[in-house]
DNA sequence: AGCCAGGCTCTCG
DNA sequence: CGAGAGCATGGC
């Protein structure tokens, strides 16, 4: 008997919704996971299972309550897993009272607690989605890459009716282990970009990869695996470690945008610093490397909005 | 027009 | 090894 299930989380200090889910639509549409206003909305893959599910998020700043509905829910493997995966998106598991608790005696992080109080990192629901959108990512502007992960989803993946409009489940491996290169093509990614995906798709389905068990691998092994992948770098095992797995003592010091966030605050004027010197600096903030570079990320694109804000 | 985007692989000295 | 080309598209 099918039954609907409605649940309650309870966050554990700050959280500002709004802000930590930004991520989904600022640099484009993201058709799996939908945002609008307070409300979020998903669909749940569970084995064969399709289940759209909808969190809603009330209360003061220090005090937010998650609610989730899932309409045709129904056992208690559902409800574990959707708990998990909300407490991924909306970065619950961070611990942002000692991130603050240090960050106000940093020069540079002090003056970031306030505006951006309650903004978590969102992790990614899924590894796969994660990779996926990371390769995306590789080398291109993110709109550009956002785009071409929406074009996959839809070309791939499997619309879901839900109240509130239209809702995509993420492509299964299999999917986009079948696809054509170029296919891949048609979606505007290149062929090696085409190729990367495939061949992660391909290594799951094999059960080469597994890549729920690299999750929780010790972070050495999560970088040597992916990056005896092809196409996957250091870059993306950072991200992934960061993004994904949650870990709290990563930096991505390759990042483009990370460099840029290192230098502005510690490089002299028109200075670049080197990888090892920003993981150096960042290896200060212990298990709250995660966090801060999220929030120096932030930062960046407050301080290019107040100065366009100027002009 | 041309350069650069939140990289990575391959090749060549 | 380190440097440099190529990948493909879109925005400025």
């Amino acid at each position: 008997m099918i039954r609907p299930i409605k649940l309650t989380l309870a966050v554990d200090g700050p959280l500002d919704a709004a802000a930590t889910l930004a991520r989904y639509h600022r640099w484009g549409e993201d058709p799996t996971t939908r945002v609008d206003g307070n409300v979020l909305r998903r669909v749940l893959r569970l084995g064969e299972r399709l289940l759209p599910y909808e969190v809603q998020a009330a209360g003061p700043m220090d005090d937010v309550r998650l609610s989730v509905t899932v309409a045709d829910g129904g056992s208690a493997d559902v409800e574990r897993a959707v708990t998990t995966e909300v407490r991924r998106l909306y970065g619950l598991d961070f611990d942002l009272v000692g991130f603050y608790r240090m960050a106000k005696a940093d020069p540079a992080l002090a003056p970031l607690v306030e505006p951006l109080y309650g903004m978590r990192p969102t992790l990614a629901p899924t590894p796969l989605e994660m990779l996926v959108g990371s390769i995306s990512a590789q080398q291109v502007n993110l709109s550009f890459a956002f785009a071409c992960r929406a074009r996959l989803v839809r070309r791939w993946g499997t619309p879901v009716t839900a109240p509130g409009g239209e809702l995509w489940a993420f492509p299964t491996p299999a999917r986009l282990a079948a696809a054509r290169l170029r296919e891949y093509r048609a979606l505007k990614f290149s062929t090696r970009k085409g190729e990367y995906i495939r061949d992660v798709a391909r290594a799951t389905v094999r059960g080469a990869l597994d890549l729920d068990a690299l999750m929780v691998a010790p972070s050495v092994d999560v970088i040597a695996t992916l990056t005896a992948l092809r196409g996957l770098g250091r870059w993306t095992a950072d991200w992934f470690l960061a993004r994904c797995c949650g870990r709290g003592d990563v930096c991505p010091a390759g990042d483009l945008a990370v460099r840029k966030a290192f230098e502005h605050h510690w490089a002299r004027r028109g200075r670049t610093l080197s990888e090892e010197a920003i993981r150096r600096r960042s290896r200060t903030w212990g298990e709250h490397q995660n966090v801060a570079v999220h929030y120096l990320l932030a930062g960046m694109r407050l301080h290019a909005a107040a100065r366009g804000g100027e002009a």
